[in-house]
DNA sequence: CGGATAACTGAACGATGTTCAATTTAAATT
DNA sequence: AATTTAAATTGAACATCGTTCAGTTATCCG
């Protein structure tokens, strides 16, 4: 059984985290537990209960580790390309949120109660992602629309959004829609090809 | 307490989508209960069982209820509009889903297992709401792109539903978008200006 | 070694989804 | 009106969940 000599308390923190995210791609948010978390990790209840306090916070903390990871992809994928790299930016956030089917809608399944807001260090991590497209969409927006990146790159965020979940949804499939990737990438270029 | 003479089992179930529908508004996806919502009609949890079989099935009525709730909505605010129509379906989209929080995340929070597809009865409430918007897609679009008419209504029924999530989420909030209608407008004015 | 501190446990509580034998009520039949 | 049949409804039982926290155990330090 693990003790302290293992893990340090930030040790700790991470293994949970980590098995956590394991563990809500392997079953979903639905049916995520904090019980079978600790029993994954050779601990109980209590441990999780004192490290991150409620499974509000341990949620999302593993949220946040799906952000980052969510990060990471985009910008493996565009690493070292130099054609075409709004593109492969859309396409990296519908890969990645296919191959983290549970871990993704976990970030929109779970929310917080209404009084709270999020804390910084989520927040930031939304940020840090949509800085990332935001750079690629001002490399494409026509000369003297520089300021208007942020605004698109909000809405063309949520475009994508739209698609990518109404294909993990399901819903595209009952209006049949078999090409969703095609429909995203002609709204990204309706929107650019609109300041021309 | 209720008993068979006030309700023939078709009411009771009506009954139980109507009182469902009130209650999931109230607490939320989160924190509906089935034994709560058996109190509130004067009945216990095992006839909720009886009538709808799982959680699942009675999920899937409210929701479907919901569905109705929100064509109607949608094809009130149209009724006897000349002008603008399209804009007005946007908006009315938007309308309902912050009217009706918390039945409007329950349509995406709710999730079959995977191995259960959607009942056609759903999926021809999903079929309704496409329809309505299709038709006034049509009608803006330019003579000769009438075949284009499912798959952009499509794309853009995707496309307003990023905007709208992001909205209710709290997502825009951190990117900082404080005109989400104005930006999913736009997108939809550039998706059909496109075709000219 | 021994006291202080940190880590961890696990029982307890209320609430959940789910099942189903037993009961109650209404309807049908005699 | 009495009796039978069918439908409707109950509520206890079970496993599991989030949450709390007094008590135990392990580690550290003087």
């Amino acid at each position: 059984m693990a003790r302290r000599s293992d893990h340090s308390r930030e040790e700790l923190r991470r293994l949970i985290i980590e098995e956590g995210h394991r563990q809500l791609a392997q079953v979903g948010f639905a049916h995520f537990s904090a019980r079978q978390l600790a029993k994954r990790i050779g601990y109980t209840v209590g441990t999780i209960y004192n490290v991150f306090g409620s499974l509000d916070n341990l949620m999302l903390a593993i949220n946040g580790r799906t952000l980052d990871k969510w990060r990471h992809h985009l910008a493996l994928k565009l690493a070292d390309q130099q054609e075409g790299r709004l593109k492969l930016a859309v396409e990296a956030y519908f890969e990645f949120a296919i191959l983290n089917r549970n871990c993704w809608l976990a970030l929109l399944d779970f929310r917080l109660p209404e009084d709270q807001d999020v804390p910084e260090t989520y927040a930031a991590k939304v940020g840090a992602i949509m800085d990332l497209v935001c750079n690629e969409v001002r490399r494409e927006l026509p000369p003297g629309h520089a300021d208007k990146a942020e605004a698109i790159t909000r809405s063309l965020l949520a475009t994508v959004h739209g698609h990518c979940f109404f294909t993990l949804n399901g819903t595209f499939d009952v209006l049949g829609e078999r090409d969703p990737m095609k429909a995203v990438l002609d709204r990204v270029d309706d929107a650019l090809n609109a300041l021309n």
